[in-house]
DNA sequence: GCTAACAGCTTGCAAAATGCAAGTACTTAT
DNA sequence: ATAAGTACTTGCATTTTGCAAGCTGTTAGC
């Protein structure tokens, strides 16, 4: 358990994921369905293999993702989400629903914001799954 | 405008609020009605005087909060949300959620999480107007 | 009008975190 | 046996954060 900074759940859960790297970590394998260190790195974001590790790391000991040796390749190791890491999912969609309202230039369809207010729960349920196949 | 990292929307979003700082000086506008240097500076959190001042500066430039000069106190300066902050609660309402769930200790009641459930749309629409009250 | 207190910062510097670039260890492929 | 793949670790430089003291503008009290 982190130190807590004060009894609030909002300091008490950006405790967790407070940092920048961590939430993408979680967008990577729920969006996009990156699942290993090569693919984390080669995202895009300019992290360093360092911080990389370390956050990884972290989040496996917070128990917000897991980590698995790829039975068919020794050297691999597989990052899933966790039920505790999928419980991230909302906060992930209200910041997508945030960035298309506020970013004049955001790739977020009308489509994907349509179903995020009309639909919310079915959305959330179809990247439950594929956070999970 | 921030120095963009991808275009992918939570990077983007997390540019703006992405520290932990950010989202507890929302927090403390929008959940406890702080509204003031000394108020924030006092919310238990440990944050420094400077790193305060550059939040708060950070947060007016990007058009998140507002700074205005009390009239009746010439020192004094009140902060308060712009609409572009208001629609942060959303994410803010879901990391309370999360951390309800997962915090053995959180202090967040059973009738608070009913009503984000339930009523999540009228729970926001309070917390809007206690924000700009 | 002067002084003290209030309010909101700024500054210099130390500590901590982050990131760069190179390197390491284990595994697989040839 | 060697090269390549995979996932890191390491040393060090850079950046960010935080401490503690101090500064500036305004108000309150006498």
């Amino acid at each position: 358990m982190r130190d807590q900074r004060s009894e609030c759940p909002i300091a008490y859960g950006l405790d967790f994921f407070g940092d920048k790297w961590s939430l993408l970590i979680v967008r990577d394998i729920a969006i996009y369905g990156r699942r290993r260190y090569g693919q984390f790195e080669a995202a895009g974001e300019g992290i360093a293999t360092n911080i990389l590790a370390s956050r990884l790391k972290q989040l496996v000991e917070d128990g917000i993702i897991e980590k698995l040796r790829d039975p068919e390749h020794g050297s691999k190791r597989i990052y899933r989400l966790t039920p505790k890491g999928i419980d991230l999912l909302p906060i992930v969609v209200e910041i997508i629903i945030w960035s298309a309202k506020h970013d004049p230039d955001s790739p977020v369809t009308r489509g994907y914001l349509h179903r995020a207010r009309r639909d919310r729960d079915g959305l959330l349920e179809e990247m439950r799954r594929n956070a999970t196949a």
